[in-house]
RNA sequence: CGGGAUGUAGCGCAGCUUGGUAGCGCACCUCGCUUGGGACGAGGGGGUCGCAGGUUCAAAUCCUGUCAUCCCGACCA
């Protein structure tokens, strides 16, 4: 390919809406640009490397024993009625009317799809198990949209939908696809690592997700790792040994005291010269349009997805000012927010009433004689227990006990009860055991050898190609540029004559591209009329991972010759340069 | 959805307070000069100043509305 062709333009400066180095220097290198919010173009050099992570996956998954199909980007409601998600899946899916005013979506994922499909063409255990999988664009209209690549609303993923006739068939393909992946981010050029997750909207029991473990604002995910043993995980679902209380209460007995102007835990714990560890801590969720109480220990912090889990609602927030001083007095009672606590109303559970649900996570256990809300402005409870008088008070056992806690770094491990460690993480694929969650509503079937219907165990799994590419710019970068790994780079080589009008270089350079060329080189050659350290400059901010200069060492006979990833310079011999790019290649 | 900000040429920005011929740098085109880390000189093309109303002799500038984009939060495979 010849510079002067090449459909790229480089800026100077970076773009004004780029926030992470990723979307700065993809755009400013000249590979995407934005189209709308969330959305952009693909540029020649962005196609190429697209092209790339994909023929990768593509390899590992076949190599895996997968099989491709493409399905359509637009579907129809009736589908996403059958599995429900219709209703649940929320303002992140992309719905849509046609001409007759039927309803549609534009696939933000394709369980519906795969399944469809499924139960057209798999009826009998002799043709399980299969794995079936797709690249294709998604739609997500996300809240919004950062972080370029990273988190766009119109993105290309990978996904692959296994289907088999037992939980063991799902193990194993389980394994087979956590093994394929590892293949995959490591051929890419990438470190990753496969954590535990919460499964989501997507649904079923048992998921992973893999983590370029980047410690930048790209990385959206918190991961709590061990040192010690290989446990990690995703926030949302991490544990750790539930931690000691640090101080415990000293009030000898129950007792209402007055504690004005003490609206958050810091403020309360001034007051009362006392440590958070002995206060309960209650917060009002709304989950699906229903409130809930969530009580835990006041020094720690409640973890949504585990709260949300732990109720089985679709959709959790935290509760208003104004609604938590609504359901007060739907439940008889007139506080403000920061004295609320889990108190009967003169002997009455008002808050049953209001259809309150009460989730109290494990480390509400290791209290006694704390400090309460009852639900009385500028009052708190101190000295209290349950199951026994408080003053007067009852307290509410809650619905359930759940873990709904944030772990913190420096808890210890569950596996081995070492200090965890966190650090941020870029979500590049995720592997979910679904289950039937959508075999049995849709009722997906095939004939058993026993003769009976059954519907399939499937299992799903996920690579965001577009952003495996930026994942890719995150870990490999410096201050003048990309960094591509060899596998991913749009092109391999670059060539740059220094000087154009000095016929020696100008040759040399010409047959050194024409021999790569012909060898099959992904090469470049800069055949622009500019100053060298313009091309320089390109060279080094687009990533390729060789620049070959024909320039003054031509006088020695040599070339010099620069790894982008390391900085190497090696001055080659005119007739040793052509091997010199082909080992390099090899590697 | 709450809070904040910004929309002026492909990109980065000034001009707006105090209304009066729409500017600068980069990029692009022509010529000259230059050729190892984003040179220089001369000339040139490109903008309904987000959009719609209003005020005014006159609006990029003032007023109202609206749309879009970005940031923080909430939310999120």
């Amino acid at each position: 390919m010849k510079m002067s062709k090449l459909f790229v333009q480089t800026l100077r400066e970076f773009p004004s809406d780029a926030e992470v180095i990723s979307h700065k220097l993809l755009v400013r290198a000249g590979f995407i640009r934005k189209l709308t919010s969330g959305v952009y173009n693909y540029l020649p050099l962005m196609k190429r490397v697209l092209s790339k992570v994909e023929n990768i996956v593509r390899d590992e998954m076949d190599k895996a024993g997968a099989q491709e199909l493409l399905m359509p980007f637009v579907q129809p409601k009736e589908l996403w009625e059958e599995s429900g998600r219709w209703e649940v899946y929320g303002k992140e899916l992309m719905r849509l009317k046609d001409r007759h005013d039927r309803e549609m979506c534009l696939g933000p994922t394709h369980e519906e799809v795969i399944t469809f499909v499924a139960r057209e063409g798999l009826k009998s255990y002799k043709q399980l198990p299969v794995n079936l999988y797709q690249i294709q664009s998604k739609f997500r209209d996300e809240v919004r949209p950062r972080f370029g690549l990273l988190r766009g609303r119109e993105f290309i993923m990978k996904d692959a939908y296994s289907f088999g006739t037992s939980e063991a068939e799902l193990d194993a393909e389980y394994e087979n696809m956590a093994q394929a992946y590892k293949n995959i981010f490591s051929r890419c050029g990438l470190d990753t690592k496969m954590v535990q997750s919460d499964s989501g909207a997507i649904g079923g029991s048992v998921s992973h997700e893999f983590m370029v473990i980047t410690d930048t604002d790209a990385g959206e995910n918190d991961v709590f790792y061990c040192k010690t043993c290989d446990y990690s995980a995703n926030s949302n679902h991490a544990v750790s040994i539930l931690p000691e209380a640090n101080t415990n209460g000293n009030f000898s007995k129950p007792e209402v005291l007055d504690t004005p102007n003490t609206k958050s835990i810091e403020e309360l714990c001034d007051f009362l010269k006392i440590e958070p560890s002995v206060i309960l801590k209650t917060l009002v969720y709304i989950a699906d349009k229903k409130p809930v109480l969530a009580l835990i220990r006041a020094d720690k912090q409640v973890e949504e997805t585990k709260l949300m889990n732990a109720v089985g609602a679709n959709d959790i927030r935290i509760a208003s000012s104004a609604e938590i001083e609504e359901l007060m007095i739907n439940c008889g009672f007139n506080a403000k927010p920061g004295f609320i606590g889990p108190v009967l109303n003169n002997g009455e559970n008002t808050f049953k009433k209001q259809e309150v649900t009460v989730i109290a996570d494990e480390t509400i256990k290791t209290l006694t004689n704390f400090v309460v809300g009852i639900n009385q402005t500028d009052k708190h409870l101190v000295g209290a227990n349950y199951n026994q008088d408080n003053a007067g008070l009852t307290l509410i056992e809650p619905d359930k006990y759940a873990d709904i806690r944030l772990v913190e770094a420096g808890e210890l491990c569950p596996v081995c009860k070492k200090p965890l460690f966190v650090t941020r993480g870029i979500e590049v694929g995720n592997i979910f055991k679904l289950g039937t969650k959508y075999s049995k509503p849709m009722n997906a079937v095939y004939t058993d050898i026993d003769g009976k219907t059954k519907p399939y165990i499937m299992g799903c799994y996920g690579i965001g190609i577009s952003r495996t590419a930026a994942a890719a710019v995150e870990a490999h970068h410096d201050d003048f540029g990309i960094k591509w790994p060899v596998a991913i780079a749009p092109y391999h080589v670059i060539i740059v004559p220094a000087d154009l009008k000095n016929e020696e270089i100008k040759s040399t350079a010409e047959n050194l591209y024409n021999k790569l060329l012909e060898a099959g080189v992904e090469v470049v050659i800069d055949d622009r009329d500019e100053r060298p350290g313009v091309k320089f400059k390109d060279a080094d901010l687009i990533g390729f991972p060789l620049r070959v200069t024909v320039g003054k060492s031509l006088a020695e006979g040599n070339l010099e010759i620069k790894i982008r990833s390391t900085g190497e310079v090696s001055m080659v011999p005119v007739n040793e340069s052509f091997d010199f790019v082909m080992n390099f290649l090899k590697k």
